[in-house]
DNA sequence: TTAAGTCAGATTGTACACAATCATGGAGTC
DNA sequence: GACTCCATGATTGTGTACAATCTGACTTAA
């Protein structure tokens, strides 16, 4: 089952469905950033009329995963670096205050599940020999800080797809497992932070964390690009 | 002219301006909290065809200003006590960060660009006798530090529409001036602060200015309850 | 050679007809 | 009397034809 909760029934309108298939097409990057779209030739693949598909595609739009000019055309969105730096610098803000506030209210139990979630990422990490787009875990430790957290809005913000989308742009040169490895021993002081109640520390410890994912976006593009054509 | 920056180009498509004119209503109260609608009434009253209705309500759908149920039908989106304490806490992270980066790179202009802003709010503040409904400046003074953060896509996402239903929902109950002038100095320290270059400073205070805005806004909420039925 | 103008093709935007689904009310039964 | 079932109306979801608009190439003239 994955409705994890508040109901999320299962799409029975077509425009539903396809909207899950080409947002999932977008993130895996089956779609590549930048590819310009045509709604006939959806349409055709997707075996489905123009008008839910319009919708999927409406949507979309609004959710920033494509661009799309009137009369003119439509394309994936293609996040350049400045766009993913600003959208680090306003998830470590959001981030850190679901830390804050998750540490006012987190009961023991909560904390047990966050170790869980961070034991049974460990474990995948082994056996997968670090091939990241192999992780079902690793953003479910910052949603369930959120959801932890109260604010439900939060939660919604913090699940939005956009987020997906940006790291899905970073799996795509990140082969190198050290920063995992530093990812999990940070992740583990976030939880000792919310274990003491002090959010203001969990606070910190978080914004620190995004800040160094971030960084290290930056530092795996680069040698990327170091090694393609330099 | 009305666009400020970045092409906004005119609404050539029905589904744009029908898009705009639902949007107005509903961020103006023509349609209450919670009214029911539906998509042949809606149609027929904008003189438009069921397709860029739809358009238009799937996106305010999107950006969370109707809801809707497949098959069913839809309604004004009601925002209640807890969300919006959810929202305006997110509000505070969010322009917590705008402050912090601003700080950091505003110029002598835009410190006289924000200092003119608040003059003109005061002056209009004046000559209309403190009617909250005619502030065309009001989130100016947010949004204008947003976008000298230079952070884009936390400007876009300060600008969206759900802060402005939130608000909305406030000068229902708000005519009480008090607050207003309350506003007022906290806004001027908000931009010493900034023209000190002491972001730390100018986030607290924003924070703090967010804080005091909810505060207010549950207060008045409380007396005019008391003033109907109680 | 370059520039503007125009025309065709492609693509999206809109309208309308029909199908799928749901909610409400009443009839029937236990 | 309460409950279930079913039919009917209302509402949204989908398919298809057509109109509006844009893009790019080709022509033509300076």
């Amino acid at each position: 089952m994955k409705d994890d909760q508040l109901a999320a029934r299962e799409p029975v309108a077509t425009s539903e469905k396809v909207l899950e298939r080409i947002g999932h097409s977008i993130l895996s990057g089956e779609f590549e950033p930048g590819e310009r779209l045509t709604e006939t030739d959806l349409a055709q693949r997707f075996g489905v009329s123009r008008s839910p598909l319009r919708e999927a595609l409406l949507r979309l739009e609004e959710r920033q995963l494509i661009e799309r000019v009137p009369f003119s055309g439509m394309r994936v969105v293609s996040l350049d670096d400045r766009t993913v730096d600003e959208l680090y610098e306003i998830r470590g803000a959001l981030e850190g205050l679901a830390c804050r506030r998750a540490a006012a209210v987190i009961t023991p139990e909560q904390i047990a599940e966050l170790r869980g979630v961070l034991a049974q990422r460990s474990r995948a990490l082994k056996s997968t020999r670090g091939d990241a787009r192999q992780q079902p875990t690793i953003q479910d430790f910052h949603i369930l800080i959120a959801r932890i957290s109260g604010n439900r809005e939060l939660e919604r913000m913090l699940a939005g797809d956009i987020w997906h989308y940006m790291r899905a742009q970073y799996r795509r040169w990140a082969r190198a497992r050290e920063r995992m490895d530093l990812g999990h021993a940070e992740h583990l002081r976030i939880v000792d932070a919310l274990e003491a109640r002090d959010g203001e520390l969990a606070e910190i410890l978080m914004r620190r964390h995004i800040v160094a994912s971030r960084q290290e976006l930056v530092d795996a593009k680069a040698r990327a690009e170091a090694r393609g054509a330099a």
